[in-house]
Parts: structure tokens; C-alpha cells; sequence
DNA sequence: TTGAAAGCGCTAACAA
DNA sequence: TTGTTAGCGCTTTCAA
């Protein structure tokens, strides 16, 4: 019965202890040069022997800043979406700003019910996935002028704020690359384009090159999976199966790669003799595994620590977020060359 | 000079235009059943048009409730945080909880000030990886009386909250395992131990198993080293270049494992039959790479969805969060095998 | 250099 | 069933 919650002290109780007014408290917590040093002691002292800790809440409604940064990602479970969070966090942590972070699960919609979620809360700035996101996403950003950044992606022409890469000329690259090496017969396996226009860029930009060399995708051997190594795995073995796999295959991301490329080598395809394969992301591992992944490098880090520079710059000048282009440079690795003859 | 900062609206602006008081606001927003469903309409109409929504910090302060939970991990570039974290969220996520994410980079220090933080921010529970945490931490989450969990950990001397697995029988399983396939000289190449309480407890409960068969680690084929590929390729390389490679190498994790098993292939030293190889964590890649590595299975996502569960419910019923043992089973597979004669 | 006091936007008694 | 009102803990004029 007895829950004895003494409460956490308040300035008011600093006040009293020190002898002063909760307005001196506040000077001290805040770093205010106009507080006399002995006084300032005195109740450091104090804040200390209580210790006491500000209330953000309390904190946030009388001075309408909250030091909070907001970040709505598709998932955790994709390492390159992990380092962007995991440096964007660190680089706002070094500001004494802290991160609120959803996952959107690829979903615009729900995507759209976190980022008020995190409005609500007063994020100061927020990071964002791509640049596709729901008309009332963007209404509310601009309505409630928050300073967000559109990582993953470039694309001036859409005058967003945009931290990223063109996702449709590393598609380009990739098509180009292959072509270049001799391939005709490329396919596609690719993320989930619903809700990604990362994907969906990507595809584009394959697509474009392809048909500048008057090319087209073997639709055969082009479809839509889940990032998963099981799943790259499975779609190579259907490729197979069917008789539709062509000499080069392009695959969404690393992991999707990775599992075709382990496919081809349980079943004996030669790689990159018989089928060449290229990924996306430039995971650790890729560079490591024999063969060598052929990928776009995405700066993933980067985006992060870039995102998280810019907008709080923004806050800072009270000017809008600057827009940045990176590069994601194809690396030419082991499992493309040229096809057999 | 015109920055027209039209306010976001408040409960006041809708209640006087909704011809009401800010209470009646207050109750349809909160879904009070004692408003009558012609005024919760009109209200919710003027809600709808002027694009009202709370304002948190408002309402933290006036309910003494923030409907935030946080978690602080080492990192996020490690997939099996990642893969908890995510967890964490969707299951906070879907009781209408916010997540508030800081990252440690290991550090006990940088985790006192982390978790201070999200406390001054008001967050009703906490994950926290590990049992290791300075006393600091431990004192404010008593004073404080906050819900929390530590996951990876099972320890239940320590009385302390946890939902997480054994890491020391895991260690004793990789142990058993070794010396039941006949191995004599078995190496460790953990992880960084420094403020990581789950990579001691593996290493003791590997040294405790091997004692009992009479048996000591290789002390020339055993060291510390970060979390990477590189690293693990660099440390095989050193043991066979210094003659010190023993039978069998228990590693830290997967991403360890990985590369000591790349650079063995490098090197043309046959896995298993030269050499046995354990990792942890299993990792998606590693059933399917060739050979499949012999690992511990570690329930991240269970671990974030249970420790959600468990802390929300004990926010709800008042009462401690309740510990559970999760199992780390140890998956035999591919690079492990009797040694060579 | 310090203090008094008025809110910030909301919830929750308490009244009606 | 609805309204009135007193805070929640802090910052920030404004005075002194």
C-alpha cells in the first residue's frame, strides 16, 4: 500500500533548498553567463545532491524547443537502413538532440500516422526514406514548416530536399556496365516497387539504358521479391527451372544478390562465366565473398551523418535544409564479365 | 520579415469555435464515452478542419504520461540489434507508444548520459542490452522507479529484470560441442569484452566447459577483436602465419565467424576438416552460405517483442516487469566436424 | 545580477 | 453531460 513516490525534485524544490528563485535554477540549468558564480555553486550544489534532472516536457511547453529529432524508416532489418539510423543518431547525440524513431515497414500509409506521431511529439526536423511519401506527409511538413531531409534519393527536378543519390542512374550504371560487357539478355529481380520509389527509379534508369542500346529486360526473368536471401535463392532456382535465365541479372539489393548468387553455385552455374550477377548496397560482406560481389556503393553512413548535419544547421539559421548530391558508384567486382560466348 | 508563424491551433481554437469548452476538446480527444455523439461530432468536425492535433509535451505535463518508451543499444550495425530493435518498435508501435533510440558504441560511460537523457524525456520504460551498466544507471532507474529490461541476458543471481538467454551456456554448448567432435585445441576470438558483459560471460562459459574436460584454450589462438569481416579475416591469417591456428575456433559472432571462414577458403585450409569454425548470433546468411556455419541461434526479434510486452504490461498492472529465459539453441551445420587425424 | 509572475497547452478534479 | 479552473514544471519577460 505504502508506494512512498517521492517524486522527482523540481526547480521549485532547488529553488527553495539554495535560497533562491526558480528563474536563478533555470539561468544555472541553462548555462546563463549572468548568474554569479558563487550563486551558480550554490545551486549546482544543490542540483546535484537532489539530483534533480530537468523535465524536457515542462521544458518543451514553456520554450517550444524539444532537442528532438525524428527518423521514419522502412525497417531495422536492412543493414544500409540501420547505418543511416545508427549515424544519424550518433551525429544529433553529439548536439544533445535525441532521436524518435518509427518504422514504417515500407508502408506509406502507416508511414503517414508515424510522422504526425513524431509532429506531436515536436521533432524539431525529421528523416525520411526516399521521396515518395503520402500528399498529407508533405501537407503537414510544409503546414507545420519542419525542417525534414529526403535521404535515398535525387531528384532535383522535384525540389525537394533531398540528401541522396539518383537511384536511377545507378540503374543506369548497372544496364550500362552490362551492356558494355556484351550481355543482351538481362533480367531484373527487384524489391517490392509498391510504396519504394527507390525500386522503382532503379528500374527505370535499367530500363532507359537498356533501350538506348536497343535493348529490353527478359521479362522472363525479371519479377518483384522481398529482400531476402531466401528469396533471391528461390527466384534463381525458378529462372532455372523454367529455362528463362539469362546471362546477367540484376538484382535489388545485396542480399537478393547474395542469395542468387549462392543458388547458382549450389546448382554449378558458373558465375561469372555463365551468369553474371550484380547487387546494391555494398554490404561488408560483399568485397569478401569469393566471387566478389559486383554493387553500387550507397553511403549509407553518409546520408546519415549528412542529414543530420543539414538539418541541424537548419534549425540553427532558420533557413531551409540544403539539398546534397552523393555519389553511389558502381563497383566492378567478380560476378560480372562478359557472357560466355 | 513576414514569417506568418500561424500557430499550430490549439484545444482553445477549437473550442471556441466549436462553441464548447476546452474539456469537452479534451474528452473527444481522448475518447471519453460521457460526450455526447452530436458534440463529439460537431468537435471533431472543427478538429478536422483546422488540422488540429495535442501537443505532447502539453500533455505529458498535464498527465504525467508520455506514451514513450526507450531503448539504448551498442549499435545499430549489428543486425542483431537492429533486428530487436525493430521488433521493440513495431510492438510499441502498436500500442500507440512512441520509440525513443540512443546508441552506446558500447560505451558504459556514454550509456549513463543516454539513459538520462531519455528519463529526462519522461519515457514510462526502457530496453537496455546487457546486464553491464554503471551504478549510476542502476540507482536512477531505482530512484526513478522506471519499468525496464535488460535483454541478452539471463543471470538470474543478479535479480535483475531480464529477457534474454544464457550467454554463458551458450558458450558451454559451442565448448561441449568442440571437444565432443574430438578437438583438444580449441581458440577464442571474441569480441571486444570492455563493457560488454555478454562476451564475458561466453568466454567463461566456454573456459568453464573446456576445464571440465580437462581441457584450456589456446591462449596463442585467442584474442579480442571488433565486430567485422576484415577482422576476422585478419586474425586467421595472423594464427596461421604464426603457426598458432589450433583445430577448432569459436568466434564471437557470425560476422567474425565469416570472415575467419572466408580467408581459411583464401588460405585453401579446409573447413571443417582442417579446421572447425562456430560463430553466433545465426545470422539469415549463414545457413546458406557454403559450408553452413555452425552457430548459436540468438532470438533477437523475440527479445524486442517480449521485452515491449513485458514492460507495457507492467506499466499497465503496476507491477515489475516479470524475467523470462528465452533458449539460444546451438545449430549444428557445416563447419564444424571431428578434427583431422 | 536576481526575483516575481505570467503563461506554454493540456488534463482532471470538482461543480453544475 | 458539460464547463470551470487549478495546476503540471519550466522559461522568460519585466522590474527591481
Amino acid at each position: 500500500m505504502v508506494d512512498e513516490a517521492e517524486k522527482q525534485p523540481t526547480q521549485l524544490d532547488i529553488a527553495r533548498k539554495a535560497g533562491v528563485s526558480t528563474a536563478t535554477v533555470s539561468r544555472v540549468l541553462n548555462g546563463s553567463p549572468l548568474v554569479k558564480p558563487a550563486l551558480r555553486a550554490r545551486v549546482e550544489a544543490v542540483i546535484e545532491q537532489l539530483g534533480y534532472y530537468p523535465h524536457a516536457a515542462a521544458r518543451a511547453l514553456a520554450s517550444n524547443r524539444t532537442f528532438t529529432l525524428g527518423a521514419v524508416v522502412p525497417t531495422l532489418n536492412n543493414a544500409i537502413f540501420a547505418a543511416c539510423t545508427n549515424a544519424f543518431e550518433r551525429e544529433i547525440q553529439a548536439s544533445n538532440y535525441t532521436l524518435l524513431l518509427a518504422v514504417s515497414n515500407y508502408d506509406l500509409g502507416a508511414e503517414e500516422v508515424l510522422v504526425r506521431r513524431l509532429l506531436e511529439r515536436g521533432v524539431e526536423g525529421l528523416l525520411l526514406i526516399g521521396n515518395a511519401h503520402s500528399e498529407a506527409v508533405y501537407e503537414l511538413l510544409a503546414r507545420t514548416r519542419t525542417n525534414y531531409v529526403n535521404t535515398w534519393a535525387w531528384e532535383p527536378q522535384l525540389q525537394l530536399p533531398n540528401i541522396g543519390f539518383s537511384n536511377r542512374r545507378a540503374g543506369a550504371a548497372l544496364a550500362d556496365h552490362l551492356v558494355g560487357l556484351g550481355h543482351r539478355r538481362i533480367g531484373l529481380v527487384s524489391g517490392i516497387a509498391e510504396g519504394n520509389d527507390r525500386v522503382r527509379e532503379r528500374a527505370i534508369g535499367v530500363r532507359e539504358r537498356l533501350a538506348a542500346h536497343g535493348l529490353a529486360l527478359e521479362e522472363a526473368a525479371t519479377t518483384e521479391i522481398r529482400y531476402s536471401v531466401r528469396e533471391g535463392r528461390r527466384v534463381l532456382g525458378e529462372f532455372v527451372e523454367a529455362g528463362t535465365l539469362p546471362t546477367a541479372l540484376i538484382c535489388g539489393n545485396d542480399v537478393i544478390a547474395l542469395g542468387v548468387l549462392l543458388e547458382a553455385m549450389e546448382r554449378k552455374i558458373p558465375v561469372p562465366e555463365a551468369l553474371s550477377i550484380t547487387g546494391f548496397d555494398n554490404l561488408p560482406l560483399t568485397e569478401h565473398i569469393r566471387p566478389a560481389l559486383t554493387t553500387i556503393d550507397v553511403p549509407a553512413s553518409a546520408m546519415g551523418h549528412l542529414a543530420a548535419r543539414a538539418i541541424l544547421s537548419a534549425i540553427g539559421d532558420g533557413v531551409p535544409v540544403a539539398s546534397r548530391e552523393l555519389e553511389a558508384p558502381l563497383l566492378v567486382r567478380e560476378t560480372t564479365a562478359p557472357p560466355a560466348a
